[in-house]
DNA sequence: CAACTATATAACTAAATGGTGCTACAATCA
DNA sequence: TGATTGTAGCACCATTTAGTTATATAGTTG
């Protein structure tokens, strides 16, 4: 691995590790939206949220298409859900492996939640 | 989407966005490796090292393995290849795109190298 | 043209972060 | 025990970056 690549696809990552950027991508979704709709939907400030928009739009993951006073926003790059999508089910199987460590040293106060020696 | 699971998955990939990071994880990729060998697999110094390894470790990608004087560190969580793999096909994936689009600008040196109209 | 709206940009601050040198600590060995 | 080696932690500096305020720019409407 040449640090050439190594450093591109840390460009990637770090692109998609800011809450803000990846909220702004799950409310393009759904759809393209202008910059508007988004201040709206997130909450952000504006020029924040253009900022934001600016960066997404240079790593290729948004397209930005103006139409009339305003600019829409659209998803370009599935691969950036695929990507979450990974690591939510990372996370959720590390809790998962944590309950179940944790499973016996817990107290039962229900025979039915948990089928199994009573 | 709430926003703590937001922040996880940002965290996540924060800790993949560091080329430094990617470079160690590929070295132990062939097998557990201790602080002396990383340090001298990629040349960086050891108290950078030990830290990134730290972080490593605090997200669960690697464990801490202390065996003698030294620790042995080793991949934990396979995910994160996976996450670089899909990162890594979307910019060949870019850069194959851009190729085809500079493709008919392109002066063709030779009849062989390209099988199309001449 | 003037007023207005939507978006982008610049300047700035505060906080986070990578890298380095030095020190502390633990395990091993003479 | 004292010396040596391997690793972690601390302090510091330089850089980056998210967020905000204010301003600039482009399109629209009167």
């Amino acid at each position: 691995m040449t640090p050439e690549v190594l450093s591109s696809v840390a460009d990637y990552f770090k692109v998609l590790s800011e809450p803000s950027r990846l909220q702004i991508l799950c409310e393009l979704r759904s759809g393209p939206k202008n910059v508007t709709e988004i201040l709206e939907a997130t909450g952000m400030g504006q020029a924040n949220v253009s900022k934001h928009l600016k960066i997404l739009a240079q790593a290729g993951i948004v397209s930005r298409q103006p139409k009339g006073v305003s600019v829409y926003y659209q998803i370009v790059d599935l691969a950036c859900f695929e990507l979450c999508e990974v690591v939510c089910n990372q996370l959720v199987e590390r809790l998962q492996q944590q309950a179940r460590q944790l499973e016996p040293l817990a107290v039962v106060h229900s025979d039915k939640s948990i089928g199994g020696a009573s």
